[in-house]
DNA sequence: ATAGGGTTAG
């Protein structure tokens, strides 16, 4: 359900080719890249292998090379390991390199709660930086030491950031302690203005642990973005206080459809489940078009197809947001012909489709092959007065691209009235990359760069195929382009390919929340 | 290069 891209994986092959560079080309400037990869790819314990041989080359390591091996012991709680790499930093003279320290303070109390060995390195630092002390204040904080974790924020003599903030604010969470945390935040709004989730977050956790329902409530409305942690602070605070026994708070039918979106977005099955027979229970096997339809959106997003047909079959009044989210549900689910049959019953009962009912049509097309309705479909758009969008488009390269009709695909972006974004491009190189056409994947790799709306996982996708064809070099000038288009632009999101529900490119959570309240209040 | 938020429950 999350959307977050799939870590890396690296197969054996892969390995031994960065164990041959090691041999062939020992620099720590091509080594440590691959090693940080390692560390924070889906087997981070590959990282050892690497690390294990770059340390038997005097020139293949430096010191930069310990804070990823360190990383990776952090990362799997490997405790042992950790003590070696300490030893060999002490014999390397590295000992005195703040990176490394900071990351042995780190590694002491993730892996044991270790909190003594930490203190004795953070004691030992004449000028420490604010991630030792972020490191140090989290650390406590984690461990359950809430006061002494307040205490050491209140000692700090540099300057903290939205880090720092964010693992004090925690620590008064922890503590319940109101004053503090309110100063924290507090100057958190003086002294910094951009948003950030993960602070906002911690805040939110705060004033939903420790202040008024009201006053979360309040926070989590105004915030410029929510992810899933948000949204699972605030259930978390639903759930706390119960549906059943609050007997001056009943939910609403606002309340249960904000409820049942942050079930969607996060696939809780379970919790929706217990929603919907609270529902039953109270309201007698009748619900409102606007819970139906917030029922049948989560059981769509957690993938119980047989649920949302149900509720939808017993909406008494069906809108085009209860046909479309089955459509679209049917059609992420792999019912592409499914999908298309429940559109002619739509238009049989007279609901007239609208864009987005469109893009779910498409993508059922694209997904189930169906090239020839797809087609269709796209042309049936205009008997509508649809004017196809930029996601209709990337629905369609999809389509052709899947299907292995790469000409057409590539020939389609051509023409097309308006430019070719990041999501079209990806589309057509996921489909080169599939059907193993090169040329046509270099040829349309080079527009990537400096376009618009591309997001990250593209350059990724190029990234995996090149290293998937062992070609190391041009993998790394990718992710190099990566990281230097990272200080521009923001990553774009891909959302519109997977979730058809959507009609713009925004962050997920914020996409839900505006186009239920939005939509659900045309009707 | 290193540090940051939420978590179902008998």
């Amino acid at each position: 359900m999350t959307l977050k891209p799939p870590k890396p994986t690296f197969t054996i092959r892969q390995l031994n080719q960065i164990q041959a560079l090691i041999i062939t080309n020992p620099q720590p400037h091509i080594l440590n890249p691959l090693l940080k990869t390692l560390t924070q790819s889906s087997n981070p314990q590959n990282a050892f292998l690497i690390y294990n041989q770059m340390l038997h080359h005097p020139l293949a390591y430096n010191h930069y090379t310990f804070t990823h091996a360190l990383q990776a012991c952090t990362l799997t709680h490997t405790h042992q390991k950790g003590l070696e790499i300490h030893a060999s930093v002490i014999k390397c003279g590295h000992l005195h390199d703040l990176f490394i320290q900071n990351s042995l303070i780190h590694f002491y109390y993730v892996t044991r709660n270790d909190i003594f060995s930490a203190h004795k390195i953070f004691d030992s630092l004449l000028y420490p930086d604010v991630v030792s002390w972020t490191t140090i204040i989290s650390g406590l904080s984690k461990c359950g030491f809430f006061r002494e974790a307040i205490d050491m924020f209140a000692a700090m003599n540099v300057k903290p950031n939205c880090n720092t903030l964010v693992s004090v604010i925690s620590a008064c969470s922890g503590l319940g302690s109101l004053k503090f945390g309110k100063a924290i935040h507090g100057y958190s709004l003086r002294n910094f203005h951009e948003d950030n989730v993960i602070l906002e977050n911690a805040v939110l956790d705060f004033y939903a642990r420790r202040g008024s329902p009201e006053s979360a409530r309040h926070l989590f409305v105004k915030m410029p973005k929510r992810d899933v942690v948000s949204w699972t602070t605030m259930i978390g605070g639903y759930v706390q206080r119960g549906f059943c026994e609050e007997a001056e708070t009943e939910p609403n039918d606002a309340t249960l459809v904000n409820v049942l979106s942050a079930c969607s977005s996060i696939g809780a099955l379970n919790l929706g489940q217990s929603v919907h027979s609270y529902i039953n229970s109270r309201y007698g096997f009748w619900v409102s078009k606007l819970v139906g339809n917030a029922l049948i959106n989560m059981y769509v997003k957690c993938g119980e197809m047989g649920m949302a047909i149900q509720v939808f079959n017993m909406l008494q009044v069906k809108d085009i947001i209860s046909w479309s989210t089955v459509i679209s549900g049917l059609a992420m689910n792999g019912y592409g012909k499914q999908a298309l049959q429940l559109f002619s019953l739509m238009i049989v009962n007279w609901v007239c489709p609208d864009d987005i009912t469109f893009t779910g049509l498409l993508s059922a097309c694209s997904h189930g092959g169906m090239v020839d309705q797809g087609l269709m479909i796209f042309k049936a758009m205009s008997v509508y007065k649809i004017v196809p969008q930029i996601q209709h488009y990337a629905c369609m390269v999809d389509m052709y691209g899947r299907a292995g009709q790469l000409e057409e695909a590539e020939a389609f972006i051509r023409e097309m009235p308006c430019e070719a974004d990041g999501p079209v491009r990806g589309a057509l190189l996921n489909a080169c990359r599939i059907h193993g056409n090169e040329r046509m994947f270099e040829r349309n790799k080079q527009k990537l760069i400096y376009m618009k709306g591309v997001s990250t996982g593209t350059f990724a996708l190029v990234s995996n195929t090149y290293a998937s064809a062992d070609r190391w070099e041009d993998a790394n000038k990718v992710r190099k382009d990566i990281r230097s288009m990272r200080l521009k632009k923001k990553a774009g999101c891909s959302w519109i390919e997977m979730n058809t529900l959507v009609p713009e490119e925004k962050s997920e959570n914020r996409a839900f929340q505006e186009i239920d309240s939005k939509r659900l209040h045309e009707i």
